[in-house]
DNA sequence: CCTTTTTGTAACTAAAATGGTTACTAAATT
DNA sequence: AATTTAGTAACCATTTTAGTTACAAAAAGG
């Protein structure tokens, strides 16, 4: 979906800090459970912050928590914090503007991979932090 | 949606083999629409050739035309042919599995990203090469 | 006030992905 | 035979990615 594991780590980061309870987390503990270094944990919610979805405490007793209740933060506000530029792949795209075809191209693809794009947002859209935090707290995997 | 440009450049290919109507055409041809090197587009090609999406014909006459109607051709199998592997990010994701979280977040994010995936699939299965041609011939854009 | 803990960020590195290029072989046409 | 083209391996430069080091700023607590 995105190549990187940026979107990945920020889910588990939040499912953590919903686990945590409203405590306040310190990135070393959090990079102890993705197992990362805490700078990398820091940079992401660095991006969580600044979309308003953590808050951030320094010093003795600091550590991070979430900004809003769990059902109220959906994995596509995290996917739209961590991965702000959807370029689809047409990052070295440029076609041929002399040919009809290269010059016509360009917009159709973008018009499809921008339905594509929203056709996989809603789907992120429908799942939230707590129902995350209620599979992390079901026995057993399988059970229904 | 996928980083690299492999899908836009495919879809690009077939939509001018679709233009070409039937033609044996070259990779230097289709390289002068897309607006790079050959190589780049037999690349390609090789993949599409696997996917049975494809004719291919050596010599001076040769070059590639499609292995069957435009109508019969999706976006998806276009994206399932040069796309093989949705790794989801998960790349470098290896959570400690001693902790609680780290444990079970693998798997309720595989899950997710597993439906997201389908649904732009899906988005992408509605698109057949015959739509993108039909576009193509379109006037003007903007026109209904 | 001083020490400790933690966020916040810049800077660097190694590894991987990506796209372009050269070079060469095999096959088909004329 | 000469030409054209597919097919593919090998290599290079650029970018992305994640990890790491380093350090400043801020907050807490004695």
């Amino acid at each position: 979906m995105t190549g990187n594991s940026r979107f990945a780590v920020s889910v588990h980061i939040l499912a953590y800090l919903a686990y945590r309870h409203g405590a306040a987390v310190p990135s070393a503990e959090i990079a102890g459970s993705v197992s990362t270094h805490p700078v990398v944990i820091r940079r992401l919610l660095s991006s969580l912050l600044k979309a308003r979805l953590v808050n951030a405490q320094k010093g003795a007793t600091g550590g991070f928590s979430l900004a809003s209740a769990p059902q109220n933060i959906s994995l596509l506000d995290i996917y739209r914090a961590v991965e702000p530029d959807p370029k689809h792949g047409l990052r070295t795209f440029t076609p041929n503007p002399k040919c009809p075809v290269g010059a016509k191209i360009e917009t159709i693809i973008h018009g499809v991979f921008f339905k594509a794009q929203a056709s996989m947002e809603a789907e992120l859209a429908r799942v939230t932090l707590a129902a995350i935090d209620q599979e992390l707290h079901s026995v057993c995997p399988g059970k229904k």
